[in-house]
DNA sequence: TATGAATGAGTATTCATTCAT
DNA sequence: GATGAATGAATACTCATTCAT
């Protein structure tokens, strides 16, 4: 009971939104009565916090995991979590929705607490961009908390517009995105450039 | 009167959130009554519809500005776009955020006519970025929706995290973003490798 | 309205107890609406704690007003302010009920602020017996905090049987508590002993 | 079982009132479940009036005790029921004050044999005190009524206020409600009028 | 004896909105 | 333009009680 509880509550959050999404709402849906509701959650507040917690920490497991990988590279590693991301959402949508439009309803201290993850796997993300700068796969010539920030801005938004059985499939989202991030969208003349201007040097020098 | 309304709704909007901010704490914070508020605007939701058509008609004309000046290449033009974006965070970072977070309290038809809005500033951009793929100033290998979906979603999310005050200077983070947008975070190996090489074979030579 | 509200509340709150009277019960007797209520009270406790404001202070006031007429001596002090206790249960029976039944249902910092009322009276009452005790109007070998209580006992119970209507009248009913009070409930057979004392004295002397 | 959450009761609905306390709190401070409160007790109410019942009859026995004691005069009696009542704060305070104060929450029915019992205490008091009358030992000319009303009101708040832990011990409190009701709190100058009328008589005598 | 999931009627409270003045 | 008393529908939450196991 006590999922589906869960179950539905992210489906009409997701749908609705929090604040217009009543208890009468959940369990009409459900079929049971208000008792039963506050029998397994002390609040709508604990609901939506059981929801946020559910969903960052099954995230920080599974970033988990690909952090441990010893045979990935960073930048595959990094390839894998923003796959991750978009990969959940055929799974996880509704509630990846829910987590980064409702957190605002929590109190402070659930607030806090669920920061203080969000941050936790942001920090991991910018630890595996500087360790990829030290070993050459990544420029040193940026900040790794706006390239963070920024990747993250780009992959999240995802759940907003993307359909994952729309014409574009998640391998090919992925793939864009890797790509975007690693080699940008400028059509690359430098090296041409570079180089006219390396072999204009050598001939003047 | 109804220009103070606006700005302290804003502001509390942005501050506790629309579900959380009453009509009264309107009223308190600007030392008027239920009346008066209702004088100037005929609901709540009116009142939020107009603080979303203030922000969006603004953008879209500040936009319209950037698209029209004939001396700048579509690079450049995506340069000022989104240097218009953060510097906006400063001016009218509450709107904002009031606009990417409490739309979905707009009705069915406030939000038709706002998502339409939005979607001509989407459009826009990836009209934008079509043709300077035209021009050769972009790759041709990618699609443009993902693209423009992606740089939105990183600037955008700025709007949550970036203090304009903060040891990040906007045209930093303009920069940063830009260089991401058009080179990528990889590391350009090809360069470097090619430089070393001529100068190698310059000396050797 | 507000005066409405409070007087039929503390009706209610007599005849039922607070905690079974519901805003409902309240409403319904005065015939408004909810909305109506809350906007003359807080809360429900808000409106509990005006009766035991209300209530309190006038009592003060009025114990005031005896304890500065310079022409009574302590002794008559005190029969007017167990007078006046007593000619309450007419016209504040109902709120004296109240008062000391519900107090309980207070919070704690508004029970502090009661407390402190209450105490002040009981001190001013005690203040009034020490007095009495230097100018010999009363016994000196009693504890004043214990008589105070007791006293006060006495009399405050007043409120949960005596009916102002009924065979007993107020003057019977004062008079006969600071008979008792004054001179208690002994036959006195202390003169024949005192007498005999003395005679004895008289045929030893 | 039944004891255990008999006691419990007590000690909660003394602390917080019949009305604030739950039975899931009864349960959760003896850690068993709805259930088992439900096998035990028939109703919270039925808990109540269980409480009053045992605290009532428990009383009368012990008043009996002391009414039948045949070397006792009325005015001893009248003693040791004060000290009865007094003594029992220690031991009884809690169920006491449930007692006192929590019986308006009882039914129509419960109520009216509670208050039979209520009253069959006072009327017995009330004997003793007429039955004194008769015999020299008290003032003839008080109502009986009034004054146990009084005495009981002087002696049951001291459940509201009285520490047995305190400074004053007991027997303290016991002698001087004595002595107040016996013999009341004025000064006695009758001795020294009596004596001179006495003397005087003596003289012309 | 005891469990604990489920009930459902009830309760205080909120708040956008109206309207006579 | 502005007031503020009054509305009433909605909402989160409580809790004594039941009952199948």
């Amino acid at each position: 009971m006590r999922g589906r509880i869960l179950k539905e509550s992210i489906d009409l959050f997701d749908k609705k939104g929090f604040s217009k999404t009543s208890i009468q709402d959940i369990i009409d849906t459900i079929g049971v009565t208000k008792g039963t509701f506050y029998y397994y959650f002390k609040s709508k507040q604990e609901l939506l916090m059981d929801i946020h917690l559910n969903y960052i920490k099954e995230l920080l497991a599974e970033q988990e995991v690909i952090f441990n990988d010893e045979y990935l590279s960073n930048k595959e590693k990094m390839n894998n979590l923003i796959s991750l991301i978009i990969k959940n959402i055929k799974i996880h949508g509704k509630s990846a929705r829910v987590f980064n439009r409702e957190f605002r309803h929590l109190d402070d201290n659930q607030l806090k607490l669920i920061n203080d993850y969000r941050k936790e796997f942001r920090i991991k993300l910018q630890k595996l961009l500087g360790e990829g700068i030290e070993k050459g796969e990544f420029r040193d010539d940026l900040r790794c908390d706006i390239v963070i920030f920024g990747i993250l801005g780009m992959v999240n938004r995802s759940y907003n517009w993307y359909d994952p059985d729309g014409e574009v499939s998640e391998e090919e989202l992925v793939n864009t995105y890797m790509d975007i991030i690693l080699n940008g969208i400028k059509k690359e003349e430098k090296t041409a450039h570079i180089n006219e201007k390396i072999i204009e040097n050598h001939f003047t020098g």
